[in-house]
DNA sequence: CATGAATGAGAATTCATTCAT
DNA sequence: CATGAATGAATTCTCATTCAT
């Protein structure tokens, strides 16, 4: 009847065994960095011994590819699943964001490490060049935010948490990067910064019609 | 005098070799990813001998970390500067996001690395397995897209670019992760999701006297 | 009687296993070399679970000794049947190297492997560096058969396949070699190259009463 | 003037290193047999760290194999060299013969182990099996001699040393065992038996001008 | 200062062997 | 008896780091 019924013993087990040797794999990665993950370390916190692993994956690079696959189809899965049951494009939204961060929060030591080393490269957890890192980060995304304060101060922006729409500026800029450093866009730079702006300042919303509340 | 003039002709000296060191090691890490850098490629990069590098740098850690620092700090700064000319905060904002995409197109093949690398892992470029991780991505991304694009249909969003504001939407979230993974804020979920909604729905702009015209 | 009866069952079905078992480990070797002979390999081509191996062999070793074992003496039993057959002693050595290079024909898969990595070494077959060695090996026979062609252009020495010749010669000394690197010998290198020379040069046969056809 | 002359410094060490690991490769396969030869054993053999083999070669593979091709040209050469300067054919076999036997005797240790492992398969000396195994070739040997035995006593062979002609014709047959295996001749085992048989029983010698003594 | 050969600790990987089912 | 998943010792190989030249 089930889906298990239809897979037999071994498969099952087969599976729940890769399920754990993965989840393994992302606490270590949480733990000691990419850099310090090591195979012995995995099949350690998995509690078997290091050629077990081996049973599971061909070698290293699947192993770790594979967790982190793993990962984010856990996250867009759970995000899809919760956000599907909303009705409004609006709550929709709401919920992807809450779901979001709220899955963010679970699987906050894992998430942590992709994000340090994604900005600060080698600097895993626990690295004490990490903190320098944060901090000429963090400056930033500071001066960013007094800009928009400046703004504010002016009135031509909207008093509004500054703080976070520094951040949320900068991460979309990331974003933008991102989107051109993989080749999924082609627009000249102009362009990107055009639409980029204009999203910031106007948000959304269409304002002719903007009679909901959405924001609690 | 002669001393201190002669120790600075070192220093000028020495700054180059480090600067050139620097510059060879983010090419072989945009070339390589950061598991296949190894200080001999580095060394080989920069045409001098292994043995060199440690005459510079006390580890393979410090060089990769300085690396890194540097490439954040040439891009800090030359964004500050740039910034800095403009006068209003609307301007400087503006300048902000158009000089830090042209940057990145110029630093394109590190960024790359960076972001290929630690978002999807191993995955360095020309890993065979990155694409498919990307297809992940991708597919999470056209999720978000197709719930604007029906608010815009039903008229509750404004007609815009939908697949930026989409990707504009996921890095915002993934920057409002960050900002608690680093332990950065204490705000409960819900608040850190208002605000971010909040900012996605009306923009920065300060609506009543929005007489200027931001985007070109 | 019953229980002997019993026991003499279970022997022949043992007896039976082993037989398949050491079948399958001479396949495996024919087609991997030795280095890449491992127990799970043979446990596939006997069609049984590596475990089963273990009840009928001690370990590795046992198991690949007694397979070589029973290579050896399948070979000559039946070498010694056909050939105690005949009734000359001429007869016999013309049965022996007939019955030889038949046998050899039929095992010829695990006679040539055997052959290959223990002249050539690592370079089991389909090993790239295999047709290099031999290329060695084949320019030393073309050096003696050179020689011995010489002989026979002036005279000395009369018409005959030569190519065999220089093979046969060569084949012989390495004989020699072994016999007195295993320590069977301890006569002086002039002495056995003088028997060596002798039978290569005058045969074994009784030329004065030489009036049979010894060969076919 | 020299021929390290034309070389540089650095390719001499170089090439010398080089021989040195070689050298100390053969040492240990003469000692511990090609399945205990291990790539660390063979760096305390050469007095160097296990890394450094890795400098000189791809990997352990290419080390062994380099280790037997320089077994067989060493010894090719030195046969080569020595045979050359003689002037008769005969006087050439003799030389032949002599130099290999007297080669094999200086790199005995290692010829020991090839052997052995070539007959003997997994029984590299200090096998506790390898005995065993030469009784069993022994044995086979005995028989052949037996026969020959046979022959001188009622007349049809010379007398002669039979121990010795037993084994050369046992290592002929091995000889063409091989070429048969490896595919360098296709005529009819019954060809090849016949050939086998004149050489052994006649030898190669021209009976008609048979004035020299070839044998000391 | 610069070099690059040498080092060896450490990581990945293999595979003979065991043992619970 | 048979199985094959699990084990972990042993092995190959890498690469950051040192140091004699």
């Amino acid at each position: 009847m089930t889906k298990s019924s239809a897979t037999k013993k071994e498969d099952v087990l087969r599976e729940f065994r890769v399920r754990e040797i993965l989840d393994a794999t992302c606490r270590v990665v949480a733990r000691n960095g990419f850099q310090g993950a090591t195979v012995e370390r995995v099949a350690e916190e998995a509690e078997i011994a290091k050629g077990t692993v081996y049973l599971y994956f061909q070698n290293k690079d699947e192993l770790f590819t594979a967790a982190v696959e793993q990962g984010i189809q856990n996250f867009t899965g759970q995000v899809r699943t919760q956000v599907t049951e909303a009705l409004t494009p609006i709550e929709k939204l709401q919920r992807l964001i809450e779901v979001s961060l709220e899955l963010s929060d679970t699987y906050r030591d894992f998430f942590k490490t992709l994000l340090l080393e994604r900005n600060f490269l080698a600097a895993s957890p626990n690295h004490p060049e990490a903190a320098h890192m944060l901090d000429l980060y963090l400056a930033h995304i500071h001066f960013i935010e007094e800009i928009i304060q400046d703004g504010v101060r002016v009135g031509v922006f909207r008093p509004h948490n500054v703080e976070a729409s520094a951040f949320v500026l900068n991460e979309a800029i990331r974003g933008c990067f991102q989107q051109r450093a993989l080749g999924l866009t082609a627009r000249p730079v102009s362009e990107d910064a055009s639409i980029l702006l204009d999203l910031f300042f106007n948000g959304v919303l269409n304002q002719h019609q903007n009679h909901e509340e959405p924001v609690s």
